[in-house]
DNA sequence: GCCAAAAAAGTCAGAGAAAGTCAAAAATAA
DNA sequence: TTATTTTTGACTTTCTCTGACTTTTTTGGC
């Protein structure tokens, strides 16, 4: 296994770690700490985390730069189905916010849209609704929304 | 995060909590508060603050001196405005489906968004919401989208 | 009112800190 | 061998931070 191979692998594992799909790193360091020249981290980019591998890397240079990876998940519809059925049929704000965030962090939704369907299925949208019906209505719009979205 | 991102993340908190959009500040103080040199601010002001960001920065020196930051409202943003200050109280769907059209063909939202919002704010999403209350509710809904969306 | 001093903010170029590019050399696979 | 992949390093570009110097505005003494 080369260096590449083994850089791979520990962004892979890194990724993993953090649970919501993005890691953000220091080409200089990584570089240092598998003993290697800088520019052997953008071949590692190039050629283990391009797009069609399922990544987006985006990065800044100077002061304070970085190198940023983010894993987008390919299975969104699944993804998205599942979280229809566990909307169910009535869902409180807080579990609907649970499932969103979810989402988001499957990568599945980007942050506006969460923002925007938080905002159409919050209470405050739903204040002229019977509390006894509330839940329900939540479900039904969410459900609508998210339908779209696959 | 580098200075920079800190200041601009401050300035972007007090805008918000001036509510009008316009912020003013003492060069000298700032840097002071943020130890670093004057110009800094300056720096700051221009990559951060940028009229392509949306920003206008005024300023004047001397005793009394200031930089005044405005936020400016885009003209997507006045249209949002008025979008949602003709949904009223309540809106029906004709009417919602024609005010979020215009919106399209204004340039203000993407079709994705409309087809979203129509999804959201359909009889079908709000079936179980009494009758007498449905219109109130889906101008709620709409409302609380489109806020966002300024 | 005029002028000098003080109090701001502005400009700009240079230093330093990252990351990017590209082509050649080396290693590996076919 | 030949083709492909990997590794390296010299050079480039971008972004941030700093400080010396300039310009504008107000203030206060005469």
């Amino acid at each position: 296994m080369g260096i590449t191979d083994l850089i791979a692998a520990f962004l892979q594992d890194a990724l993993d770690q953090a649970e919501d799909g993005v890691l953000e790193v220091r080409r200089s360091s990584l570089a240092e700490r598998f003993h290697c020249v800088p520019s052997q981290i953008n071949y590692v980019m190039s050629t283990r985390f391009s797009p069609e591998r399922g990544y987006i890397v985006e990065s800044r240079r100077g002061g304070n730069g970085y190198i940023r990876i983010t894993r987008v998940r390919a299975d969104r519809e699944i993804l998205v189905m599942h979280a229809i059925s566990s909307l169910g049929g009535a869902v409180d704000q807080p579990s609907a916010r649970a499932i969103l965030t979810n989402l988001f962090h499957a990568g599945a939704l980007d942050e506006a849209a969460v923002r925007l369907l938080l905002a159409v299925s919050g209470d405050k949208a739903l204040a002229a609704v019977p509390r006894d019906v509330r839940d329900q209505v939540r479900s039904d719009i969410l459900k609508n929304a998210l339908i779209l979205q696959v």
